[in-house]
RNA sequence: GGCCCCAUCGUCUAGAGGCCUAGGACGGCGGGUUUUCAUCCCGUAAACCCCGGUUCGAAUCCGGGUGGGGUCACCA
């Protein structure tokens, strides 16, 4: 037997901003693709006018790539399949509704929806189990269903699902998974507007466009048997089935909501997060190679990728915390500068990220001492800020001996010669001695006169990149303004 | 409610009958290094949902219960 070659889709509907979920997913189906040469293809199902979104397309397309994510086929690069937007493959649709409707796996529907409405009203009066179509335009004659074609009565078309038949179909994480058609009610094919249904959209399309792998949230399960009846009503072989776990916020609730942090993909770039850092924590939210390995690129996920390390569970929580550690990892071991290949360094990425607010030479000079102490590039500047613009000085938070401490470091750095690390430490600290100052507290009232917070990086580190001038400027501006108090 | 799926530390998970006194990571707690904050290092608490069965032996297999989730549209 042939293999088929491996093709794997994601299909983002253009009705919003493009989720995490939705990459990580995305993530899954692109690196397993890759894995065994493949193609991803990426296909825009835009088949909902209400909830249509303009410029959504773009808006996720950008998203994608700035993630760092490219397909092989779909928007913008073509490919064998085109159209890859739904919206542009209505005839192919009708087409293929037609072949059921000649084959009797389909029917017109002319009920409204207010009629549909009170159906579902009365069955529950009743106590249906579930409600479903209650078949009526089954019902009609050929005569009935001409005159009404011909009287262009709005209509839509129905699968008709096949009585007391058990759906069994195979899902590589989960396993089997049978249904009974009874369950399933007889899908709307074909809207009244001419567009098709999710369900009958995505089965035409992943078929034609030949892809072999399904791999998507488990929230699909339970519509899955309806892909199932389709690809067998058309006689046709069906891809793989995967279900992979969906996302859930931690602690209470259920899906990511805005109210614990961001939710849309691009916001967690906009937060200054690195896309490999939460590529990386996306890959393990479901997934573990099975060793203790936890810091993956994107090519090592490709190679240590596989279906059968899914982790077969319900939900995954999205442990923010976690992908706070992961990006801080990223920030510890990113290159400063700009990489040979052209990648850039954090220095740029901090750069880019402040919209060129930061000097770039400036902040590459003081990235070694920022490096370890920032979660997010965002950080960079509450911690950097006083490197920028002089701070503003709370004297309420001094030592009592501040006036003292301040005096005789203005003294000991006025007369340094040299402006080094060494000559600075050397400097200060004999003369912390020969006054007999508390050290710890010495230096925090230094710290805060020059840069406003007692949270700082190595404060004679930072003096050296400072320079005297701007260090004396500042001690002496706290020193000024309180120099009319005597003792 | 019907149907479907799931069930190991707070969280992500390792675990495919004996290697489990259940391992790793994040987070927590304690400590060390340090002029602050971080980093780094060391240590520590913390889990197999319950009940039956199969077996010499079960976190692992089977059944039931309980709990959680998903889904029941002319939305995807």
């Amino acid at each position: 037997m042939e293999e088929k070659r491996v093709r794997t889709r994601m299909a983002p509907s253009p009705t919003g901003e493009y989720h995490i979920g939705h990459i990580r997913t995305l993530l899954y189906n692109w690196a397993f693709a890759k894995k065994y040469n493949g193609d991803f293809i990426l296909r825009i199902e835009d088949t909902d006018r209400e909830r249509f979104v303009a410029g959504a397309t773009d808006r996720i397309l950008e998203v994608i790539k700035s993630y760092g994510l490219v397909w092989d086929e779909g928007p913008q690069v073509g490919g064998p399949h085109e159209p890859y937007f739904q919206s542009q493959r209505l005839e192919i649709y009708q087409k293929h509704a037609q072949i059921l409707l000649d084959k009797g796996a389909a029917y017109y529907c002319f009920c409204t929806e207010e009629r549909l409405e009170k159906m579902r009203e009365e069955q529950k009066a009743r106590h249906v189990v579930s409600t479903k179509y209650d078949r009526l335009c089954l019902k009609l004659d050929k005569s009935e269903i001409e005159k009404k074609l011909k009287d262009k009565v709005p209509y839509v078309i129905r699968m008709k699902v096949p009585d007391n038949k058990e759906i069994t179909f195979n899902d590589l994480v989960i396993g089997d998974i049978s249904v009974p058609s009874s369950d399933i009610d007889d899908q709307v094919l074909i809207k009244s507007d001419g567009f098709p249904t999710y369900h009958f959209a995505v089965v035409i399309d992943d078929h034609l466009m030949e892809i072999s792998h399904v791999m998507r949230g488990n929230d699909w399960i339970p519509s899955t048997p309806k892909h199932v009846l389709l690809y067998q009503a058309f006689g046709w072989d069906m891809p793989y089935f995967a279900h992979i776990p969906n996302l859930k916020e931690m602690g209470a609730g259920k899906k990511l909501s805005k109210r614990f942090g961001a939710v849309a993909a691009k916001e967690f770039l906009d937060e200054g997060y690195l896309p490999e850092a939460v590529l990386n924590f996306l890959m393990f939210l479901g997934w573990n190679p099975g060793t203790d390995k936890e810091i993956y690129t994107l090519n090592e996920f490709v190679k240590d990728f596989s279906i059968e390390k899914i982790h077969k569970t319900d939900l995954v929580a999205f442990d923010r915390n976690k992908l706070l550690w992961m990006n801080s990892q990223y920030i510890q071991k990113s290159q400063i500068s700009d990489l040979p290949d052209g990648k850039a360094g954090l220095k740029s990425q901090i750069f880019k990220f402040f919209g060129g607010k930061y000097d770039a030479a400036v902040i590459e000079k003081i990235l070694p001492l920022l490096q370890t102490r920032i979660k997010t590039l965002k950080e960079f500047a509450d911690l950097a800020g006083f490197f920028f613009e002089k701070p503003k000085v709370d004297k309420k938070i001094l030592s009592n001996n501040w006036k003292n401490h301040l005096s005789m470091a203005v003294e000991v750095l006025e007369s340094l010669e040299k402006w080094g690390k060494s000559d600075i430490d050397e400097g200060l600290l004999s003369a912390v001695k020969e006054k007999n100052f508390k050290t710890g507290e010495f230096f925090m009232d230094f710290r805060i006169a020059v840069t406003g917070s007692k949270f700082t990086p190595p404060i004679n580190e930072s003096i050296v990149i400072l320079g005297k001038y701007e260090v004396l400027k500042r001690l002496k501006a706290v020193l000024g303004s309180k120099s009319n108090i005597k003792y």
